[in-house]
RNA sequence: GGGCCCUUAGCUCAGUUGGUUAGAGCAUCGUGUUGAUAACGCGGGGGUCGGUGGUUCGAGUCCACUAGGGCCCA
């Protein structure tokens, strides 16, 4: 019997799964979305619609994606999902970025190990093309996976032979105004290799120096202002002897201080005074006696004399400079040395570095004869420059000590030599020249961070950058459009480099390591000032890679039809400040006079669980598709949208996996709705608004007020308050705790078309509909199923929620009054009915609180009471309990509530106590309301 | 070492212009239900707001210093 009756109420049915099964189901839909051209009909349903641009950034296509894409990516496409509901005309070209140090490092070594090593330049960059359109290739899957909606067959690629085209029409701008020169610059050189080196392909190995300290004498002014007498000099330390004809000054620390320490074998002798004792030590200085103490600032500007050229070496002050190990004093040569470069070029020094490619001192008649000619290549034993050079110094008296020591020093990957710092001519971008630097800031008023501080790091960036060196001595590049005559002199203009430019926009940069620069330059009109194509060479070196990323806003924005120019928004980790958002900044206020950029939104790093970095062998680094094959793109994108990305994203799998419980319930919560609109048509049985129960109104007006507060948050881009403040809270509070909970006697039990059923099926109706598409960008899988779902009860639709309209607030869902009533009826019963119930509960009194009963009693001058009065008749299913009398005793001081097992008896069909059951033909005994609906059923039937 | 930023319950987040016993979800423990059932309800425990010192009648909320962490430079 009790089966039968179960069989009469309207128990909710549905076949949208419990459990999203996502890691399985995911990719059936993103297929499904794929076939409909889902991202098309987008565009399509928008081309009309507002404006609103996200240029992509381009991940670099050298591996697998990992969170920090995800996050990326993920916010990305949260944002444009909201956008494309909200009518906006938005395409979103996603871009990659393949040229540069890391593929051509890692082709490198993997071509090495076939043993072949003469591999040319166009060798290497065919492998490097295919080593990038691989991953290139897997990264657009990975992206896909997750649910990234874009034009993905439209892409725009680093290497596509239109946009290395643009970027060479990019620079012809910057050379025709006049800002690209040479200067000379310090790199890693490889001597044997005769090959510049980056950071990535330097070893740190071993190295046996000899570490020496070698006599500077101080001038007759430096004399005086010191009050020293002759002879006195500052005591440099050094590893490299072989720099030495390169030194061209002296760097002290201004805040250190210095002693004068007179001696009986080598003169006064000037070091750091925190170092003296180890100095006087090593160097067996006899009768050291401290004469003078001052700061390094001091000794600004004096001249010290080069220990064996006939030239000065002033002294100047950095900050560099510490008494860790040395003197204090230290040998500065701009040319071979990253801080003596920047001392040097701090200080009008000149970059000098009297060296060939072969690593051997140049004939430049300022190098001593005797050295000229000998190499510095030190292959297991002491090299000939460093004994030449030891050999003047030991016989000038300069040098005083010397000591064969053990260190850690750069070594070439390849070769396993030692490497050599040595300035070379190199390319270079002038900022300040032509005004650009105070441009770009000014550009900079006109842009939106968000957050906020993002203007000062990138401001930062701008004011301290020093010029831009844009050239780099590497193959896997876009090459630098120079060509040289015989004697090494350069060659560039603007309208050469377009002329260059079209045919690279049909052939690719390759062209330009296939052909000689006569075949290149045929048919392209020269400068009068140039030497005939004949008679040059192209050069060697390629551009920057941040020449490449930041040039895309004109590849891409300025070229293509639907895209404009500026962006609305670039998107990117804060580490871009000094990267993309600087690089495209410099290249559009060069170039186009104005940022390419309205917005700049950045998050921060994927951190461990405790706020530390994620490092290669934690588990947490594992790639992308590995947590979407444990979790699904959905509970991933999730997490990702409940973390305040602002500041440093932590991530477990702990962290996850709350996420994913958070996910459950709002996947049950639309499991609730959808069940229980299974015989409802919203044409045929919708309840008009006005005449909806008063907890469905209720209900619309949480929703009102979350649609608005949610719809702000997007706006905002704060995606986690979305989510955790709003979204969730109103999913396990106001649905699934409260309304939800209220609901179901009357949904199961009422007859089906009961006024009252067919009002909160409405309010479910209207609810669901809105809040499935409050979460579909943060959930774009799991809001199109259950839209699926609800809409013909399968898996897939042709009508995605991703084209349905954002939702609006209907102003009638806005019932302050009675909303206001029910929250307040809601918290009296959290606090003054719970209490009593739990311990009736736990005294074994009542089970659910259907078994129970209230009596309040007060009086109505009391406005608490009054309210209790006024919904007298909704309590019981307001409180879920089965009787509640609400008793006026206008003697009574305070409201007064008792709590107590139900009278009479419990209907079998609705588990509600009446005082007494009816019976019923065919069903036995039940309670009258249920009898009603049981008649109802019948006749309905029949 | 410098610039910018972060630090509220086990986890992720709220905390309005400084003002009564610091909130939510998840987790945890207890419990009810078995008609959302590998689901749902109810209740409990758990933070003094990284630390210290100030300003104030009063500070998580303003100031200074400090510790730990992150990004970018050096």
């Amino acid at each position: 019997m009790a089966q039968d009756l179960k069989n009469t109420l309207n128990l909710p049915e549905t076949a949208f799964p419990m459990r999203g099964n996502l890691v399985e189901r995911e990719p059936a839909r993103i297929e499904h979305w794929e076939k409909l051209d889902l991202y098309g009909k987008i565009q399509a349903k928008n081309a009309d619609g507002p404006s609103f641009i996200l240029h992509d950034g381009p991940p670099f296509t050298n591996g697998d994606l990992h969170l920090g894409h995800a996050l990326n990516k993920t916010l990305k496409d949260t944002i444009l999902r909201f956008k494309w509901m909200q009518g906006y005309n938005a395409p979103y070209i996603p871009g990659w970025d393949s040229h540069g140090l890391p593929i051509e490092h890692k082709v490198s070594r993997e071509l090495q190990e076939t043993g072949r090593t003469d591999y040319t330049p166009l060798e290497v960059r065919q492998a490097c093309i295919q080593f990038a359109d691989k991953f290139r290739k897997s990264q657009c899957q990975q992206f896909k996976r997750l649910g990234v909606l874009a034009d993905w067959e439209n892409e725009y690629w680093t290497i596509h032979p239109d946009y290395e085209a643009t970027e060479l029409e990019t620079f012809a701008s910057f050379v025709e105004q006049d800002l690209v020169y040479r200067s000379k610059k310090p790199v890693y050189w490889s001597i044997p290799c005769a090959t510049a080196l980056a950071e990535a392909e330097i070893e740190y190995r071993d190295h046996k120096s000899v570490s020496i300290y070698v006599k500077l004498g101080l001038c007759d002014a430096a004399l005086k202002a010191l009050a020293l007498e002759a002879p006195a000099s500052v005591l440099i330390w050094t590893t490299t002897a072989w720099t030495l004809p390169a030194n061209m000054a002296v760097s002290v620390n201004p805040k250190i201080e210095y002693s004068a320490i007179e001696t009986r074998n080598q003169g006064t002798i000037i070091v750091a005074t925190a170092l003296s004792d180890a100095v006087i030590e090593a160097c067996s200085l006899e009768d050291a006696k401290v004469i003078n103490t001052f700061q390094g600032s001091v000794m600004e500007k004096l001249e010290a004399r080069h220990p064996f050229i006939d030239r000065p070496s002033p002294i100047l002050l950095a900050d560099y400079v510490t008494t860790d190990s040395g003197t204090g004093c230290v040998h500065t040569a701009p040319g071979h040395g990253q801080d003596d470069y920047i001392t040097g070029i701090n200080n009008g020094i000149e970059v000098y570095c009297p060296l060939d490619d072969n690593g051997c001192y140049v004939d430049d008649g300022r190098v001593p004869t005797e050295l000229v000619g000998l190499s510095v290549l030190e292959d297991g034993k002491l090299s000939e420059a460093n004994r030449g050079v030891l050999k003047i110094i030991a016989q000038n008296g300069s040098l005083i000590a010397k000591k064969t020591i053990n260190h850690s020093y750069p070594h070439c990957w390849r070769s396993k030599t030692p490497v050599i710092f040595r300035a070379m001519d190199q390319w270079f971008i002038a900022l300040d020249k032509g005004g650009d630097r105070q441009r770009a800031l000014d550009a900079l008023d006109d842009v939106n961070f968000i957050p906020s501080w993002g203007e000062k790091r990138i401001r930062a960036a701008v004011e301290n950058r020093p010029d831009w060196c844009i050239s780099r001595q590497r193959t896997w590049g876009v090459p630098i459009p120079a060509f040289y005559n015989e004697g090494g002199e350069a060659f560039i203009d603007p309208d050469v480099i377009r002329a260059l430019a079209k045919k690279v926009s049909v052939n690719g940069t390759n062209i330009w390591f296939e052909q000689s620069a006569s075949e290149l330059l045929e048919g392209i009109a020269l400068p009068d000032n140039w030497p005939t194509a004949d008679q040059l060479k192209c050069g060697t070196d390629t551009l920057d890679v941040w020449i490449d990323s930041g040039t895309s806003h004109r590849a891409v924005l300025q070229k293509r039809d639907n895209l404009n120019w500026p962006a609305d928004l670039y998107l990117e980790g804060s580490d871009q400040h000094r990267g993309w958002f600087q690089s495209s900044l410099w290249t559009s206020v060069i170039a186009d006079k104005a940022a390419p950029y309205k917005n700049l939104l950045t998050h921060g790093f994927v951190v461990k669980e405790d706020g530390t970095k994620l490092s290669k062998s934690d588990g947490a680094a594992r790639p992308l598709p590995e947590w979407i094959h444990s979790y699904g793109a959905d509970v991933v994108r999730l997490w990702i949208c409940s973390q305040d990305y602002r500041g440093d994203v932590p991530v477990s799998d702990k962290i996850v996996r709350n996420v994913s419980n958070n996910y459950r319930n709002m996947r049950n919560t639309l499991r609730f709705q959808i069940s229980n609109l299974f015989d409802f048509n919203a044409a045929t049985n919708a309840v008009p608004l006005a005449d909806l129960n008063a907890i469905d109104k209720w209900a619309l007006d949480e929703l009102a007020q979350l649609v608005r507060k949610v719809t702000e948050a997007y706006e905002a881009y704060e995606f986690h308050r979305a989510f955790k403040d709003l979204i969730d809270p109103f999913c396990a509070n106001v649905l699934s705790a409260t309304y939800h909970d209220i609901l179901k006697d009357r949904l199961y039990t009422c007859a089906p078309n009961d006024p009252l059923r067919r009002s909160s099926q409405t309010a479910i109706s209207i609810i669901f509909s809105v809040f499935t598409r409050l979460i579909a960008p943060l959930v774009p899988h799991t809001a199109d199923e259950a839209w699926s779902y609800a809409h013909n009860n399968t898996d897939f639709t042709d009508e995605p929620i991703a084209l349905a309209d954002w939702p609006n607030v209907d102003t009638a869902w806005d019932q302050p009054e009675i909303a206001a009533d029910i929250r307040a009826l809601r918290t009296f019963l959290s606090e003054k009915l719970n209490d009593g119930l739990e311990s009736l509960r736990q005294q074994k009194a009542i089970g659910q609180s259907l078994d129970a009963k209230a009596v309040i009693t007060g009086s109505l001058n009391d406005p608490e009471f009054a309210r209790l009065k006024h919904y007298e008749s909704d309590l019981p299913e307001l409180f879920i309990l089965s009787q509640v009398a609400v008793i006026e005793n206008t003697t009574a001081s305070e409201l007064t509530v008792e709590l107590a097992h139900a009278d009479g008896v419990r209907c079998p069909r609705s588990w509600r106590w009446v005082p007494e059951l009816v019976e019923t033909d065919e069903w036995g005994p039940v309670s009258p309301r249920c009898a009603e609906a049981l008649q109802q059923l019948s006749h309905s039937n029949k």
